[in-house]
RNA sequence: CGGGCUGUAGCGCAGUUUGGUAGCGCGCCUCGUUCGGGACGAGGAGGUCGGAGGUUCAAAUCCUCUCAGCCCGACCA
């Protein structure tokens, strides 16, 4: 008898939070890291992931009155440099484009740059592109009747980071960026807010996933924004992660850009432009708020496959039961279920931690009980071996969005109750001291804003590696939320 | 970009001190028995030892240079 169950990732969460994670990226098959220098290479599984986040953010963004367009990824170093704050945030991890041919190196048996095609303007890969999205809104806007103005584009873009984790912080990642214009500041208050909304209902309603909206503090501010609202969500290990965030640009770009518009009384006004975003980082979250022991737990809504159906053969009659799980199969997928059955010549064992790994939501296992009762055996993988159910075959189709349902209900209350007792209220700069320090205290504190006028706050939070995440909506701007963060 | 460590089969490692022509575990392929919470046996495929130069009869091993990755800091979605 073994005294400890074995679990499918080694090490546990609690033995080393860093390295489960990483085993579970692998263990689920979702990315792996890449030859490219600090980028990632996002596999089949990962990848389905971030299709269904498109799929369902997409259509809200266009619901909204937002026209998805791309722009180019390569962006003229001159225009990066033109908003002072902008540029001093990002230019230092800029990779730069300066040749436009290869040639056979006379010195080795390589490739470099030709010297004689450097480029006579530089570019750089975007790290955003609030800059050639500025340029272009100058010249689309021209009278009041083109407001507000709504843009998207889903790509991805390059910071070149000095450290780098898969799917939390890679060079290349993969984002939508809106980028709008308004005739004035409430204009574009109300569409930071109003998106903000739709990342929260996106992450609440599709993710399973809650934390904190609010305000961030001036100093972990986007560069050139005059606000930035987020949503700060906390991962199992304590620490901190900002999932989105939509900033107010006040008309900090339209001033560089010069995107104005005639008012109708005649007059010239500046636009208030915004830009927000989410990335494929929120996959990485999907892992660390969620994941246990045993690797993924997918969120049912976007989980690439809910339902795996698993023949359990024996040599007697297979084809009949490979017959009934095809057709439960079936029946799910008329119901818009993504199921499938599991053919793979595998050892069922085997099969059923591919699933476990996975976090495949719900695993149907039919063998030849099954099969002549007309029954089913399911299993939740948020709840484990301890949900196994037997269910009548109709019972159980006609229940299984329930099912999975209330597997998303269940999983957003553990990741709303994990927040907040792990939230934790403090009063001083000596209460986040008594609590940070020797590494023992993990989770967010909150403590009144008045804190971060303490003279000693910046030298305590960075000696205890602590940042502020936030100034959440729920306290009305009157305490901040403070916690080691990704 | 500073400090530390590591590059040997798909993955994880031994071998390096004391040079002698490469090995183990897992995975993979074949066959058989297995298959409802990680099977076992037998056979098999797979490596210019990160790269370049040097010393030597002989280099994974010694020397020089270089590249890459990881961890810890500073910076960031």
């Amino acid at each position: 008898m073994s005294q400890k169950a074995k679990t499918a990732i080694t090490p546990t969460r609690a033995e080393n939070f860093p390295e489960w994670y990483q085993q579970v990226i692998k263990a689920a098959d979702l990315a792996e890291s890449s030859p490219t220098r600090g980028c990632m290479t996002v596999k089949p599984y990962g990848w389905a992931i971030w299709e269904n986040m498109v799929g369902i953010f997409d259509l809200w963004l266009k619901e909204y009155g937002v026209q998805n367009c791309s722009f180019p990824m390569l962006i003229p170093v001159s225009f990066l440099s033109k908003e002072a704050e902008h540029v001093e945030g990002f230019a230092k991890e800029c990779a730069v484009v300066t040749h436009h041919r290869l040639e056979a190196d006379p010195d080795g048996n390589g490739l470099r740059p030709a010297p004689e095609a450097e480029l006579e303007e530089k570019y750089v890969v975007r790290p955003t592109s609030e800059t050639i999205i500025g340029d272009a809104m100058a010249r689309w806007i021209q009278s009041y009747r083109d407001l507000p103005l709504k843009l998207n584009q889903w790509c991805s873009v390059l910071r070149w980071e000095m450290r780098t984790r898969i799917f939390l912080r890679t060079g290349e990642f993969f984002w939508h960026e809106g980028h709008n214009a308004f005739a004035d500041h409430e204009g574009a208050k109300g569409d930071c807010l109003h998106v903000l909304n739709l990342y929260e209902k996106f992450f609440t309603e599709y993710l399973a996933v809650d934390g904190y909206m609010g305000v961030k503090t001036p100093d972990e501010r986007f560069p050139g924004a005059n606000e930035t609202y987020c949503i700060e969500t906390m991962m199992q290990d304590g620490k901190g992660l900002q999932a989105c965030t939509t900033h107010d640009l006040g008309t900090n770009f339209s001033k560089t850009f010069d995107i104005k518009y005639q008012t109708k009384d005649g007059g010239e006004a500046l636009c208030h432009t915004t830009s927000w975003a989410f990335t494929t980082r929120m996959i990485g979250a999907l892992i660390m708020m969620h994941g246990d022991d045993d690797g993924m737990i997918m969120p049912p809504r976007i989980a690439p496959q809910q339902v795996v159906i698993l023949p359990v053969l024996k040599g007697d009659n297979d084809a009949g039961i490979m017959a009934y799980c095809s057709e439960i199969a079936a029946q799910l997928k008329e119901k818009g279920i993504r199921a499938k059955v599991d053919e793979r010549e595998m050892r069922t064992p085997d099969k059923m931690w591919d699933a476990i790994k996975k976090g495949i939501p719900l695993r149907v296992e039919v063998g030849g009980r099954e099969m002549e009762e007309g029954v089913v055996t399911y299993v939740r993988r948020d709840l484990g071996r301890e949900s196994k159910t037997t269910q009548a075959r109709e019972e159980f189709v006609a229940g299984a969005i329930g099912v999975l349902d209330a597997i998303h209900d269940d999983m957003l209350a553990r990741v709303r109750s994990f927040r907040d007792v792990n939230t934790h209220e403090g009063q001083s700069l000596g209460d986040v001291i008594a609590h940070f320090d020797k590494n023992k205290g993990t989770g967010f504190m909150k403590v009144p804003v008045a804190v971060l006028k303490d003279s000693a706050f910046a030298a305590v939070t960075k000696d205890l590696s602590l940042t502020t995440r936030c100034m959440p909506f729920v306290d009305d701007g009157q305490t901040v939320l403070i916690a080691k963060a990704y």
